[in-house]
DNA sequence: TAAGATTGACATTTCAATCTTT
DNA sequence: AAAGATTGAAATGTCAATCTTA
């Protein structure tokens, strides 16, 4: 590439690949359990909060989407038993977004893929060393990608 | 997450991430020159082949895309005069793709944008030290999601 | 008028035929 | 029959309204 180091363009090259291989590669080994890797991670961020429930909003910034695609995707989870839809208490506009017993079900299914992908898709690749060394590189350039993250940490505008 | 450690969740965390994060930060980069990723990717592929031509398939393998995907984009190109067809003159079934005068001006002021976009979204995050370090690790993992990867350079079925 | 959320129109991706040539 | 490529139907994502409530 112009203007790059060997070891640059070989980073920029691999997250390009990244980019393009790793949501296909986890969401084939999801797919058994008719999931995608995006509906994983919406049902990962239910599970993760007080009641097992959130607003749409909430989650569609978790999994760093639009308002409307994750409106879309709760609908089909809805359809599919695998999240409740009920009024907020305290806001007639929002409503709140639970986990349902089958969706906690279908993600202890779904972590158990995922643990075995991330064996095999990558940390077996990696010694304990390179993986400590890494992953505080990798999450420093995801947080940078994270329209939340550099500038919402800071707060204002 | 349940069974990986700190390093290693946060490694997965990341990849998750970046799968997410990475397509649609470039996509609103390079959308002032009305190219996607996915079709600058397709553009240097063919800027690198040797008459600035390939055959779809081949197209196909090297952006990890399935024919029916690689055939519809290289009509849209083409619709913008950024590739030519022309039928293959050793075997009828196929058609040459080849990358007129238009696609490489278009390619060239992509690559500026992509140029600026390593930089500010992954390189100036890490040190020199660190990019040599991080860029072959990665580059395993990156080969190892490859389909044509660990089992294609073998060689063999 | 703003915010939370949904809906509809349109573009793109995927998967399963289909068509032509080998 | 198999390979290269395209096409059509169905699913999904995006963007611009729209609707209801604050």
């Amino acid at each position: 590439m112009s203007g790059l180091s060997g070891a640059e363009s070989e980073l920029w090259i691999s997250l390009t690949m990244l980019s393009q291989l790793f949501a296909p590669a986890m969401d084939q080994r999801l797919r058994p359990l008719d999931l995608t890797l995006f509906e994983f991670g919406t049902l990962m961020a239910l599970a993760d909060a007080p009641r097992r429930t959130l607003r749409i909003k909430v989650m569609a910034e978790r999994m760093y989407s639009s308002l409307p695609r994750m409106s879309k995707v709760v609908a089909r989870l809805e359809e599919r038993d695998l999240v409740r839809r009920a009024p907020a208490v305290d806001d007639a506009r929002a409503s709140d977004i639970e986990l349902t017993a089958a969706g906690r079900r279908k993600l202890l299914s779904a972590a158990a893929v995922q643990k075995a992908a991330a064996r095999e898709m990558v940390l077996s690749l990696l010694t304990a060393e390179e993986v400590e060394l890494v992953g505080p590189l990798l999450a420093r350039v995801a947080r940078n990608l994270d329209p939340a993250g550099p500038l919402g940490a800071i707060g204002s505008e």
